[in-house]
DNA sequence: CGGTGGGTTGAGGTATTTCAAGGCTCGTGG
DNA sequence: CCACGAGCCTTGAAATACCTCAACCCACCG
């Protein structure tokens, strides 16, 4: 399936039919509060999968970061292979413990680090998960990163102009969204 | 297995050898940053299972909040058990899921919310699940209690006080550890 | 061209933290 | 029995990290 940038994928709380993977694309995860707040638990890359749920419910909205092209997976059918499969049954524990590390680490993000050490941290984990030799495309706003690493978009922008200032990286192109790591080693100090 | 209050029942990082069940008293997971910060992840009381792993090590430490008692489960006879079991299989998807849910839960809360809405949480995540008519009591310090809400000690005492001036709770002991809730009605509005 | 969306930067405000002091309870030992 | 210290909690005052508000720049697009 295509989807658009912006365009949700499933809305938090819809019952869940469906699971996804990315084939090309970024995603969203994220819970939003009736007056507009907004955190984003996770951004879902290539080959990432999505909108598992063992409730019938999903506990999220997903968004198209940028155009994408998804996967759609029955969840009646993968329901149906986990209760005769052991491997499939095994591979979804898997996939849930990989979510559930993911999250316990962000807690510790959003609950005691500093704005450096959490934009040192997102910009580690997008090197690692989606970088050509140090070089960091990112396919979201300022304002998905914000909400990523519990912070405002201005607190973002400004501790990304204070390690370019210090250089510990580069922005490449003229939109800020190619950012060159130059020294991984400071960053990961800062990270913690 | 008998443990004291403050006891570390396992350690961050090690061999994950071992399930736990809390029989009676209660636990803290925690990671635990080398100059001393501490995130909280989750309170494991009577009855809850803690420790599971899928990796070979534990993510987390966990410690005894009070004297507890709690069942060791050995962790290969687990594994051998879900990999010829599907229903054990299932049962493990369920409590990670479980987890994971908590997680996301508490990802928007650290990421997003005020002092008093966090505070306001934690309390009806207390009532629900240890109250007797209203009546909570506390098996943690006010530490624990800020190390999970990503707060200061004195963040959680003053919001404390605020909510006993502004008649929403009551305290009922000297040690300030049991909390009468007597309008549960305005602390859901306020958990928001 | 003008409008819109994304990004940066500055100035000022504020929620929360930090630092400091004091109260209460409890256990230990003289 | 009382003194003492330790641990836990509260409260006040001052500091600060981060947020809010506002202005501006730039690229893109109809």
């Amino acid at each position: 399936m295509k989807c658009m940038g912006g365009a949700e994928i499933f809305g938090q709380g819809k019952s869940a039919e469906y699971v996804c993977q990315v084939i090309e694309g970024a995603v969203r995860s994220c819970k939003h509060l009736s007056d507009g707040r907004r955190q984003i638990s996770a951004f879902h890359l290539n080959g990432d999968i999505f909108g598992l749920e063992n409730g019938n419910s999903h506990r999220f909205a997903a968004e198209a970061i940028i155009d994408s092209t998804v996967r759609i997976l029955d969840r009646r059918s993968i329901d149906v292979a986990a209760d005769t499969d052991l491997l499939v049954s095994h591979e979804l524990l898997d996939l849930t413990t990989e979510s559930l590390q993911h999250a316990e680490d962000h807690m510790l993000l959003l609950g005691r680090k500093s704005s450096i050490e959490r934009v040192a941290a997102f910009l580690l984990e997008m090197d690692r998960r989606l970088a050509a030799r140090g070089i960091v495309t990112l396919p979201m706003t300022r304002r998905d990163i914000a909400d990523y690493l519990g912070l405002t978009i201005e607190t973002v922008s400004r501790t990304l102009s204070m390690l370019r200032d210090s250089g510990i990286l580069r922005f490449q192109s003229e939109t800020q969204r190619k950012i060159q790591l130059l020294d991984r080693h400071r960053l990961a100090e800062l990270d913690c």
